[in-house]
DNA sequence: AATGAATGAGCCTTCATTCAT
DNA sequence: TATGAATGAAGGCTCATTCAT
């Protein structure tokens, strides 16, 4: 039945999204798959060939769960303030820079560098790209609102992307104190809005 | 004999270096090192247990040219102009950004990964702040004479840092186009001087 | 029911013959057999509990038509002439020397071989010395009514099958010509009539 | 150095024939060939990468020992009777006929059907062409000196090695008594000279 | 009867590391 | 010092066979 093997799939997935949170994706065996899951070694084969094959299925369905929160965000942009939609998704990321245990990121970066050849497989673009575009929306809501000043809200949002991807590769790899990440985030918001200390 | 055993060494850091440059972290095996230095599995053991303790060597040499490299800037800042000083910095690390072979950043980056318990031994740590001080430098030097209007100085070279980190991962997880980062760059130094297009 | 259970067992037989005949007897698994049947794994337990077991039954079948064909080679030794017998039979060997593909006899040298143990499961043994009998009873035949002549039409007759064995396995080791099949077919059959080139 | 590691791979040729004599090809895997050299699982690695490099090197090395044993045969031709040579060479393939175990031929029957899309790999090709060559110059010999009496020496040598070979593999698929070799055997003499039963 | 998911034994292969020379 | 053959642990993968449904 279907049905019972979609179940199975989920389950390895889920399980398998553990595994890769704690353990990042080069030091990945299936191994550790199998073990995660409780089956056996050819139980694991049925349903993915490689770890390769696996995290992208893992990757794929954090995306989906991405997306719908990045859609909830964007609906509401109708009804609530830009500022306090700005601040939710700046808390967002600043959870994310600060997870360091129990986040896809670190597989994710490694994945990509294991793959360096074919970037256009490039599993955190898409990503990248969509919340660039939902914090634009953001920001130009905010201005015609009057919430805000920006002259440029698309530049202005790659900028925001771009330093908090920096937090986030740092804090994985010097860390990153709690403090900076604030210090930072406030300093960006002080470029279009009012904030106090 | 000690001088010789230093040749011997040096000669081992610079072909390791090439090779950490060329395949990053993880992908490389003691095989890989020996093939590229000419030398005997077991010779390679009398001056390197592992892949690891190589890898570190090849950091502290590079570090040691950044160095050098970052105290030139600082002497060049009492006769030349900060704007000049920064846009040579600028250039330096758009250089680094875009530059995806024969860099040792991604092996740095794996490195962190492979190490994300013992983040306090980090190989990068140092080279960034070092390099946001100089950065710093530059615009409170900047400052002084006029060249450039910025209120915080540390507070933007860190920001500016941590752009050009999240650029620099961007670059090599998924890819980022010589246009995006020129704009991202001129977006930065508007913030405190004027920019021609 | 027992009708059903036959037909079944039957396509499967069938099925498996052209699996075996394409692809040995080695290299075939249960999942092959089982593709090819369009039929579940555990399915096919419940008729044969091994490739060899389903191997043999095969070659049972296979025989069943082996032994209807010589049976009626035999019928019309009494009304046809032996040498026109003698040319078809012939050209029988000869199509199945040729026939690398599609011809079980890889798939049965195979499993000889993994059963070199225990020769007196031979499924060969039985089909080569009927052969040999029907060839024998066609020289004698031919003796008979004056259109060969030979002296020991026995050993005529296992001299000639140990030369078409021969061309047979040499087809499938090292591969023959069909001119080279002809040749020697030829030079047999000048050892007890004319033959015109 | 290379003379040890020539001795080595002497020694793991050695071993090997001893195991695809025994094992034929298909059953034979690194492990048994490991265990047979006493040598570890990757000391094999460092030499063969595969039973099948393996393989074509002792078939390689037999083959070597054959040439030598066929110049010699060819050598003797000057100075000693065709009949007595014949006879040597025909006790030689009847003791090969009749070895069925620490015989390579299931070795080498097994390999070629493995490989029987590659005929022109064929490593037993070359030997059956070189025996048959050999027999024909003793054939041809033979008649000059008067010892036989034989039309065609190629046709007649062809026809005897397609009977050899057939016995070989019915000797290997089937069984085949010795007395049924030698009855042979005199069957194919008698055609060209007078043998004593 | 029939299904096909699940099991686990067993083979293949690579690599860091050791050690006799 | 220097060599490179040798080791064996560890991971990848397949397949005959079982079993709950």
């Amino acid at each position: 039945m279907s049905e019972k093997a979609d179940n199975k799939r989920q389950l390895i997935i889920d399980k398998a999204t553990e595994v890769f949170a704690q353990a990042g994706y080069r030091d990945v065996t299936m191994k550790d798959i199998v073990a995660a899951c409780e089956i056996s070694r050819g139980g694991l084969y049925l349903y993915y060939n490689s770890t390769e094959e696996l995290f992208l299925d893992v990757i794929k369905a954090r995306d989906e769960e991405e997306e719908e929160k990045n859609n909830n965000i964007i609906e509401r942009l109708r009804v609530a303030g830009s500022a306090e939609l700005l601040l939710w998704f700046l808390k967002e990321q600043k959870k994310e820079i600060l997870k360091r245990k129990n986040s896809l990121s670190i597989a994710e970066y490694e994945y990509a560098f294991y793959c360096r050849e074919n970037l256009h497989n490039s599993t955190s673009k898409q990503r990248f790209e969509t919340e660039t575009q939902v914090l634009e929306k953001i920001l130009v809501r905010g201005n015609e609102n009057g919430e805000f000043i920006c002259d440029n809200p698309q530049a202005m949002a790659t900028n925001m992307m771009y330093c908090i991807e920096g937090m986030k590769i740092n804090a994985r790899t010097m860390g990153i104190s709690e403090a900076k990440v604030d210090k930072e985030l406030v300093f960006l918001m002080r470029q279009f809005m009012e904030v106090e200390e």
